[in-house]
DNA sequence: ACCCAATAGTTGATATATCAACTATTGGAA
DNA sequence: TTCCAATAGTTGATATATCAACTATTGGGT
């Protein structure tokens, strides 16, 4: 076995590519793919909590506590306390995040299409079958 | 389109997965993913500069210089200054390093065996051809 | 021989990931 | 009612990634 060039490469190119090509068309707006992406959750399920976004994200709690701090002081989103639990945060978008939202929107999407450029509806159907399959091998 | 669910989160996924599959498993000997494929790179290929593990593992120079240097300070490889070129180091592992090896393949070929349980070797070629294809999408 | 552009590696800044230990708050059992 | 276990979030430590600016060394053109 080529441990060097196998499959767990080839995910892993494919994986740091995409990031890579999300990263260049965001960069006009100056913001990462890991904070895109809460961008785009809340603009469509706003006033999620913290550990809503980790667990939709699949990201550390704490990861998502410090990305949401950064945003937060770029008045990108803010935190209201939950008055029925205050140990919950109410996570929204700014109006300035909304707004950011309606550009980011179209990067991630835009590097999505890029991504199935060429491909029939079949291999898109075959190739999500066969991931799914690789990821359940891992979490077995 | 699904911003939250589609192929490339799916392989970000897949990708992830593997990561935390090897994690575990590399998880006796103490070290990282990342630290081992440097372990069996120069275990194929002893004495490469730093600049060529970058280029073989596809990492920026300065990540690989850290790197080297935590995995020498751990006594696993050690570097020496190339006499012709004294901008280069060749970069090699102790015996320390190299009976490492000897553990650390079978967690690299333990966590690929699993991945592709179940799998045919045209699913095999097919995801690979798929990957690929996608990988290629990015790069234009 | 000298100078400059190219090359190898280092360092600093910033962003993310993971894990463990921590605080604050809550709700339920005794 | 009191107390404890569970839950939400924070913080610190460590590892990696990326980019830019930096040093040291080299080799080629003049």
């Amino acid at each position: 076995m080529d441990l060097l060039d196998n499959i767990a490469v080839l995910i892993h190119d494919a994986k740091l590519d995409i990031a890579m090509h999300m990263t260049k068309s965001l960069a006009p707006y100056d913001i990462t793919p890991e904070q895109a992406f809460i961008i785009v959750l809340l603009n469509e399920r706003d006033g999620l909590s913290q550990g809503e976004i980790a667990f939709a994200l699949r990201k550390d709690k704490s990861s998502i506590t410090r990305m949401i701090v950064s945003l937060e002081t770029k008045g990108i989103m803010h935190r209201i306390t939950n008055s029925y639990d205050r140990r919950y945060f109410k996570v929204s978008l700014t109006d300035k995040g909304k707004s950011l939202a309606t550009n980011v929107i179209p990067c991630i999407s835009g590097t999505i299409d890029v991504l199935e450029t060429g491909f029939s509806l079949e291999e898109m159907n075959e190739l999500r079958r066969l991931l799914i399959k690789m990821r359940d091998n891992m979490r077995k």
